[in-house]
DNA sequence: GACATGACGTTACTACATAACATAACGCCA
DNA sequence: TGGCGTTATGTTATGTAGTAACGTCATGTC
């Protein structure tokens, strides 16, 4: 079980998701934290079962179990996300700050190129939660995505498509 | 192959899509009336292998594409929408109109009781096209989906949720 | 009659997610 | 120091959601 060989700014991302564990008093294993950097070195949203497959190179026996459960774990403390159009996962990109775990997220996801772009827009958050509010309901979570064009691919020419 | 009974309202928005559907020249088939009438039926979003299990009793044979083709259908001319984060699939309450075939809405899911309310909220959809125009991203389509407690679930006792 | 189109049947398969139970490690405290 | 609860993980099996690929049949059209 050789630890996996992450990129500086995974490897950056991930000392601070271990600051924030250990200020919540909860414990970034070392499974936990391969998957999320798995998850983290993806450029794009990443499956259950891609991670659950290169998990197995370092992490031999692992099964769907190993990965959802980690994956749940980090959902949890909002270290990641899930795109429940993709039913894949990224990392957070709003972290860091020791706030509160979750934060009303949007994602906007490319037809195109598979780029998926992850705001925080408190207008959007805010109109939601007032349409909510007037109907009595109680929020405790949403989902919030929008499928399209990126910019770079609605100015690419039709038979490029912007990488990856 | 008998026409399964729907009750009146079903029968009443039955109506409605065929003329919606007879104005487009596109094809509402009786196994696509029918699966629309099974959605609709259902006070709750209906997963697909549920919608499955009902349209065998009187379509002898029907297998996952049977009733995934008339999803699809479903979908695209906008008498359905798909909650995300249920997998499931519930009736449009905006038809009717001869508009666009789609349209911006959102659901308010409780976790309660599992009643989903469908919104046509055009503070929310702008704030979030808004949004994605800022950042020169054309939009295609939306997922605006919110889990919490209904105004219902909220006002009973724990130990009595409000009923489906 | 050849041919395209659209809807549906049929078989097989892929992908996503969880239930249920076993094991190991740690801290706590009688 | 031995029992006990808690948390994380291992392990096996199963449940649930969705699609690929190909065949058939009806309709329309040139
Ligand atoms: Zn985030
Ligand atoms: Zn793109
Ligand atoms: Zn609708
Ligand atoms: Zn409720």
């Amino acid at each position: 079980m050789l630890a996996p060989a992450f990129s500086k700014e995974t490897d950056t991302l991930l000392a601070q998701a271990r600051t924030l564990c250990d200020r919540r008093g909860v414990q970034l294993t070392e499974l936990r934290r391969k998957v999320l950097g798995l998850v983290l070195e993806g450029d794009k949203p990443t499956g259950a079962y891609d991670l659950l497959d290169r998990l197995r190179v370092h992490h031999k026996g692992a099964a769907p179990p190993t990965v959802y459960r980690a994956l749940d774990f980090l959902l949890e403390q909002g270290l990641i996300h899930k795109v429940e159009r993709l039913s894949a996962f990224v990392g957070c990109i709003h972290q860091s700050e020791d706030e509160d775990h979750h934060h009303a997220a949007q994602f906007l996801i490319c037809q195109r190129c598979g780029q998926v772009t992850e705001l925080e827009d408190p207008r959007v958050d805010r109109a939601l939660v007032e349409a909510a509010r007037e109907l009595g309901f109680r929020p405790a979570g949403s989902t919030v995505e929008m499928e399209g064009t990126c910019a770079a691919c609605a100015a690419a020419p039709a038979s490029a498509p912007a990488p990856g």
